[in-house]
DNA sequence: TGCCAGGCCGGGT
DNA sequence: ACCCGGCATGGC
């Protein structure tokens, strides 16, 4: 890519616009995401206040581009009810909390997995966790460096223990990840030539992690 | 045109 | 503890 080490990626300029993508994004192309992004900030209502201000319905209307979208509208008055009932509508008392904990309390949120608390975690509130996608599971999977059956957690546990405790690297490792997925590793199999060599490559075996 | 996109939930085995 | 259907729009 044109820059390697674009400290903080992420499409999203506010922590909490950088959460509100990320539940936005759940299973769904970005360029969906960013018009819903852009009536938000038209509206006014990229704030925990105004968030918290809007009716679901107006808010479900305003997301549409993004899918799921009456789904996701209640998914985000959530996540604000969520912040204003444990952490006083302070996204800085929230990320103050320690991470395991933390991802725990996210998780109990309804509409935020694995996945999406970690993009919380690691994106907007700074926290050293490995963010696990549909690319990352997918680019493994290719190179036959797991064997498909492993559990979000197993692979997060997998980067987390065989690199250094740093959210820039993860956040910038997770980065490239997506990059390269979003090029080279669509669903559809059409293999890179990387992925080609590694056809060829034996099985692994029963016992190997 | 059908398949896919930076998931998650709820109900059923 | 898995497995599946539902959720929905826009691009290629």
């Amino acid at each position: 890519m044109a820059v390697h080490g674009p400290q903080n990626w992420w499409p999203g300029k506010t922590r909490f616009e950088v959460i509100v993508g990320a539940i936005l994004t759940q299973n769904t192309a970005w360029t969906n995401v960013q018009r819903a992004i852009t009536a938000l900030r038209r509206e006014k209502l990229l704030t925990v206040k105004a968030l918290e201000g809007v009716s679901l319905r107006k808010l479900a209307g305003l997301i549409r581009p993004s899918g799921y979208f009456r789904q996701k509208a209640r998914k985000l008055k959530e996540f604000v009810r969520y912040l204003r009932l444990q952490h006083d509508g302070s996204l800085t008392k929230m990320f103050r909390t320690p991470t395991a904990t933390l991802r725990e309390q996210l998780l109990a949120v309804h509409g935020i997995g694995p996945e999406t608390a970690d993009s919380v975690l690691l994106y907007a509130g700074k926290h050293a966790v490995f963010v696990v996608d549909a690319y990352t599971r997918r680019i493994l999977e290719r190179h036959r460096l797991v064997r498909g059956t492993e559990s979000y957690d197993d692979i997060r546990g997998l980067f987390e223990k065989s690199l250094p405790a740093n959210r820039q690297l993860f956040n910038e490792y997770h980065a490239l990840i997506v990059h390269a997925g979003k090029h080279f590793c669509h669903a559809k199999a059409p293999l890179c030539s990387t992925c080609a060599l590694r056809q060829h490559l034996p099985e692994i075996p029963e016992d190997a992690r």
